[in-house]
DNA sequence: GAAAGATTGTTGTTGACGACAACAATTGAT
DNA sequence: ATCAATTGTTGTCGTCAACAACAATCTTTC
């Protein structure tokens, strides 16, 4: 599996001058390498899907970020949303409603249980199913989560425009 | 961990029946839990990071399936785009302009090259860094690929509105 | 009412991906 | 000449989506 290449380094004994042509790039601004910034993308540009992934890496980081001294992440959060929102929904109905496995949202219930967020109570109509509740510690948790949440917004707000951002959630609100 | 929640289904020795109280979501409707449709999120609509992430997980999914016959996925596609529009660039100023590690770069760039998509040819001004070319065989075969990932850009448009993907292509400039 | 099929929670594996830490080779600065 | 920075590489760790299997349970069908 390209060992010659991956070895290329070590394994380089005669290291052949190969000439670089002074790559010019298609948008014609010269690139040496260097910098790594100003580099045409081209193509790229008018990918919706490119655009979309840089935005989400950035929101989560932020996201994280800001919800950091409550050690929670951006999954989990919707988790306990739609479960304070909708106590007593099983667990199949919360991952198809936040479009997660069912597999992984047994461990984020773990891990949100552990913390005393969430309890998985036996339903009563159907002995496969938990009903899934908030606690009273999940319960003022989430209230701050939210508080911490809406700072985010905020950053996000800012860093795209406020209008952009209600634009943004009215094209997509058919995801949601 | 969590022991005695994990095993609760198979140590399910007595089942309490525990009443559910017929949980009514915060919105007003009622939830048997069993369609896991038309769930209330209340605070979760309103978070642009959710609807990116649903969004970008469909954008993603639809650009591997209509790529599936090349077998290339988007970040695949990405590198062999900044490559091709600037050839000779290194690879720490790839990894820099796309916004992914280095390390990672290694293993896409492996997966390239094994394809005879992409070579790692040496600079001549620096010998630590490798200068990145398509192939004559990569070049086609962009070539290709972009024609594909058209087809994807319009499933897009379909999927939010020419002009809404336009809108969305507008606001999020500054991520690219 | 019993058998067959579907559902629910769970466990496990696989692969893509981001983040981080180390390392050798090389370059640049002092 | 020496020390710091850079480049490619290897490795580990944790998150996440996708899929497959399984036991327990419900639902359908005969």
């Amino acid at each position: 599996m390209a060992s010659q290449q991956k070895t290329s380094r070590k394994a380089a004994g005669t290291r052949a001058a190969i000439r670089r042509p002074q790559a010019r790039a298609a948008n014609g601004r010269a690139n040496g390498g260097d910098t790594g910034d100003d580099i045409g993308l081209d193509a790229l540009v008018g990918h919706a899907g490119y655009a979309v992934r840089r935005f989400q890496l950035w929101i989560f980081q932020d996201f994280v970020k800001t919800l950091a001294t409550v050690d929670i992440r951006p999954t989990q959060y919707s988790v306990m949303t739609v479960i304070g929102a909708n106590p007593g929904l099983s667990q199949m109905a919360v991952a198809k409603r936040l479009g997660i496995e069912r597999a992984r949202l047994v461990h984020l219930l773990d891990s949100l249980e552990e913390r005393a967020f969430v309890s998985r109570i036996p339903s009563a109509t159907d002995r496969r199913s938990h009903a899934l509740h908030l606690t009273g510690r999940g319960k003022t948790a989430l209230a701050q989560f939210k508080r911490l949440a809406a700072e985010h917004e905020r950053h996000v707000a800012d860093k795209i425009g406020k209008e952009n951002r209600e634009r943004l959630l009215q094209i997509l609100a058919c995801f949601t």
